[in-house]
DNA sequence: CGTGTACTTGAGAATTGTCAAAGGCTGTGG
DNA sequence: CCACAGCCTTTGACAATTCTCAAGTACACG
C-alpha cells in the first residue's frame, strides 16, 4: 500500500506524534518540526552518549531500548534509567552547557530522532504550550525520580525487589495467560547494581519468590509474574 | 532609616530577587510580579502541605528550612528534600492537578511567598524565557535528584554518610576556624531515615568518624567537619 | 561441540538491624 | 535556681541479613 516514500514519511511522524511533548502542536506545525528531525541508528552495545561529552540534542527514543548510567567509584555501573520507545531525554542539558553526567548505551538496536538545541530553543519560544507541556513533562520526570529515590531508601531488600520487578511489568511486560510476562532489558547485575546489592543476593532473592509462587523464571531474560498481589505486599503498596 | 512600608517592600522583593527564575525579567516586569505575591508565615512543627492535599501555588522559601517527606508503608518517614532560602517546590503541579506526592513539614520558623498556578501561567505564557529558565532550573533538580539516587545506591554505609555531610556542609556549613560548622536542619532520626539506615548505626558512623578525628561534634545540632578530604575519599570522590 | 559468559548456589565473614539499657539535653514547675 | 520528666541519642549485645569468595551449572555463540 505505502510507497517507500510514505513509508519513511509516516516513520519521521512517529516520533513527534509518540512524544506527548508536540501533543499540543498542529499537523501543520508537527510536520515543521517533524522536518528538523535527525535520525540515528545504534547497534546494541554502542554508546549514545559518553559522560562528560557534549549534549547538542534531545533525543527521543524511536525503537528499541537504552540504559543511562554512571561508574560509581567503586568501578560499579549505576544504572538511573531505562528508556524505551517514546522516552527522551537530555533535557537538562538544552539551557546550560554542562557536559552529560552519564552514559548511554543501547540495550537492542535502537533508532533515535534527534531534535537540536538551538532547534528546540526556537520552538519553545515560538510555542509556549511547549513550552508548558515539557514542563509538565519534567514535572512528571521528577516525580519518577522521587519514586525511585524513595524506593531506594527502603531497608528491606526483598521490598526493594518486588518494586522493580512491579515496575518492570508495568513499563515492559505483556499479558499472557497466568500473568504478565516481563522480558527483562538489564541483566541479573544490571539489576543488582540499580537496586545497590550483590548480584548473588538479587539471585537468591528471586529463587526464593520464584519458591513462593510470586513469579516464575521462564528463560534468563523472562519473568513472569504469577502473584502480583503479594508482590504488591511485599512492595510496600497499600 | 526605612520606613516600615518601604521595608515591607523590600521583603516582598527578596523573594523574587532571590530566585534565579525570574532573574531574565527587567525590574518593571519583577515589581509586577512581587505584586502578585502572597505570603505566610509558618511554625517549626506546622505542615505547609500534606500529602494527597492539592497543590495551588509555587512556593517559594523565604526564610528558614523546611523537610519534604513521606511514610513508608513501614511508617517510616522519608525525607526526599530539605529546602532552605531561595528554594522552591510545587512546579511539578503547575500544569497537573494531581495531588501533592509529599509532605512539608517547618523545621524552624518559615516565611514563604506564593504565586498561584494561573498566576505563573500567565507569566510562563508572556515570558517565554522565564519558562526556559523554568526548564533549566528543573533541569538542575533532576541532576541533583540523580546525584541523590546513586548515592543510594551506594552499597558502603559508610559512604553514604560522607556523603550526606559533606552535602550539609555544602549547603548548611558555615566556615569556621577548624573547619565548617554544620547547622543540622534534622534530627539523627531524620537523617538515618534520609540514609536508610537505622539511627543506631548512624550513631555509630559518626561515633567512629569523630574518632578517627574526620568530624568533631560539638553539639546535638552542630557537626565540625575537620577532615574533608578523607571524607571525600569515603564518599567516593576522585 | 567447545568455550566463554552469565547465573546460581553454598559457606563463612562482615555488617547492619533490633532490642534493651544508660546517658545527656531541654523545658517545665516548684 | 534546682529537680524531674520526657525525649532524643548513644552504647552494648545478639540476631538476622547481606557480602564476599568460591565452586558449580546453564546458556548462548561461534
Amino acid at each position: 500500500m505505502d510507497s517507500p516514500q510514505n513509508c519513511r514519511h509516516c516513520d519521521r511522524n512517529l516520533c513527534i506524534h509518540r512524544v506527548p511533548l508536540f501533543s499540543s502542536l498542529s499537523e501543520e506545525n508537527l510536520l515543521q518540526i517533524a522536518g528538523l528531525i535527525q535520525h540515528k541508528s545504534f547497534e546494541k552495545g554502542e554508546l549514545l552518549i559518553s559522560e562528560g561529552g557534549s549534549m547538542e540534542s534531545l533525543i527521543i527514543i524511536h525503537q528499541g531500548r537504552v540504559k543511562a548510567f554512571r561508574y560509581t567509584s567503586a568501578g560499579r555501573e549505576q544504572i538511573l534509567y531505562l528508556f524505551s520507545e517514546g522516552d527522551f531525554f537530555g533535557e537538562q542539558y538544552l539551557f546550560s552547557n554542562l557536559r552529560a553526567t552519564y552514559n548511554v548505551e543501547a540495550l537492542s538496536p535502537v533508532k533515535i530522532c534527534l531534535l537540536t538545541k538551538s532547534q528546540l530553543h526556537k520552538v519553545l519560544l515560538t510555542h509556549p504550550d511547549v513550552a508548558i507541556k515539557l514542563i509538565s513533562e519534567l514535572g512528571k520526570r521528577i516525580a519518577q525520580m522521587e519514586n525511585a529515590f524513595q524506593s531506594m531508601g527502603i531497608r528491606d531488600v526483598d521490598a526493594r525487589v518486588a518494586t522493580l520487578l512491579l515496575d518492570f511489568a508495568e513499563k515492559f511486560g505483556v499479558d499472557a495467560p497466568g500473568g504478565p510476562l516481563i522480558t527483562l532489558p538489564i541483566s541479573r547485575e544490571g539489576m543488582a547494581n540499580y537496586l545497590g546489592i550483590a548480584r548473588e543476593t538479587l539471585s537468591r532473592k528471586l529463587s526464593k519468590f520464584e519458591d513462593d509462587g510470586l513469579i516464575q523464571s521462564v528463560d534468563l531474560k523472562t519473568i513472569q509474574v504469577r502473584d502480583r498481589d503479594s508482590l504488591g505486599d511485599l512492595a510496600g503498596l497499600e
